[in-house]
DNA sequence: ATCAAATAATAATATTTGTTAATCACGAAG
DNA sequence: CTTCGTGATTAACAAATATTATTATTTGAT
């Protein structure tokens, strides 16, 4: 928790403006909102919990009946195979919302999870479908943010299936440096991540250790430092030039 | 063309039934449709045209007006890295539409393709909005089909994320079989893929030398034979059990 | 402050998969 | 019928990555 009141001070949100909302600050880059929908959306928080690392919020087989919004912290969708590995399909950051449909699931085929303690909020279905039907441009963007969730999956995709370890580790940071920086919890210089190498092992699909040997090198590079739950971008255009990191699929252009 | 008019014959649907839209197939899976309904969403193919393989539907950079119903073929979604590997992350089987969103986005981050030749038909995004409004329960199971969709991505990050390539290619083998059945263009005994192992391998994030070689293994173990545009699967049970294939991701449960 | 447990770092080795290249099979075009 | 081009097949070799093991370092708990 002193993490992240200091986490606060340095992206310089004094606690209480509607803007410290990450949810809000995320579905504003979409269009346009209301005061009201702002106020609205922020509520969403109200009620929020703090939870520790590690921790499942949904569980694989269960029946969800309310989304998660992560308001701080880093959490994750994953799923674990018969042989003991986990593959993390999905990270969930601050303004994220998991998950504006499943609740027309029957039982969940993954479960969600906190990998850093997070601070997150339950939202009712029926509060969610309300919100909805009541403020259209909220739905809009809700939509939207779900679209681009979609293409970072595709990405994910291209991610694992068609680069080299060290591009692989180099697109996923810049990803997590673009999202993080969309809700005000990166700089140009880095951001907090309370990752293990082994979390980033199961998102990239390759061994802690060889993620290991990838993160030395970038630091031998002095591309970026990861460690000590932080990133430090040392060189942003090299990283991206590694990682041929095209930011456009994480904000689907307004028709 | 031939090969078309054929497998029409072997699943065993008169032309002209209800039954042989595969969307009608496919979302009549998520909940009854009226017959008015089942008469429309037949109706989106009447304009259908013959594509040969290989051939752009859509193109990355485009801002596309009008969405993509696949009624006979395999087509799929694909990205180039600027290396000039390719990664196909999904699959446009009989019955799918592609997609029912996209027209809200700008500019297309990945192009859409056929890969054998197919029967497609444009989906005007007008005529698609007047659908949904129109009739909540082809809403609905469009949504849910979305569902399946993004499912389905994320089983592909799985796939390519943590399994052998033997395991791989097994998965993929099994989804396509599970996905063909549903709209009636496979039998427990197998079915029709133009593909070529270059596709595979571009699918699998694998070489397609080693798509050969895993190939070759699996008919050598008499699982399947995958060759001259045709699966035949001879031992279902072990294909499924080698991939870890739960086929649940496929078909959302109703809440 | 100390200890225990988790995470990180590194090396040595094994395995999987990719690359290159050569040959083979087959269908399409003339 | 022949030719040509594409895709399939195989082998030999190279590269990337996994595995195992050991030691350091950090973190968290008492």
């Amino acid at each position: 928790m002193t993490t992240l009141t200091t986490n606060l001070a340095t992206v310089g949100i004094s606690p209480g403006g509607h803007l410290m909302h990450p949810i809000v600050r995320k579905l504003a880059a979409y269009g346009p909102l209301a005061p009201e929908e702002q106020a609205v959306l922020a509520g969403l928080g109200a009620g929020a919990q703090l939870v520790e690392g590690r921790l499942d919020l949904l569980s694989e087989g269960c029946v969800p009946d309310s989304a998660v919004l992560v308001l701080e912290g880093v959490a994750c969708r994953y799923r674990h195979r018969r042989t003991g590995t986990r593959q993390i399909t999905a990270y969930l950051l601050p303004g994220d919302l998991c998950d504006l449909d499943f609740v027309h699931l029957g039982r969940l085929n993954h479960s969600v999870a906190t990998l850093g303690s997070c601070r997150v909020a339950r939202v009712p279905r029926e509060v969610l479908a309300g919100l909805t039907t009541q403020y259209p441009a909220v739905a809009r963007a809700l939509r939207l943010a779900k679209l681009a969730e979609e293409e970072t999956t595709r990405e994910w995709v291209m991610n694992v299936g068609c680069r080299s370890a060290i591009e692989r580790v180099s697109h996923l940071l810049c990803e997590l440096h673009e999202r993080l920086r969309a809700v005000g919890w990166a700089t140009k210089a880095g951001y907090d991540l309370p990752l293990t190498q082994q979390d980033l092992a199961d998102t990239t699909g390759l061994s802690n250790v060889h993620v290991n040997r990838v993160l030395r090198q970038l630091r031998l590079m002095r591309v970026v430092e990861v460690g000590g739950k932080r990133v430090d971008i040392l060189n942003l255009a090299a990283l991206q030039e590694i990682a041929e990191f095209q930011a456009d699929y994480l904000r689907p252009a307004v028709a």
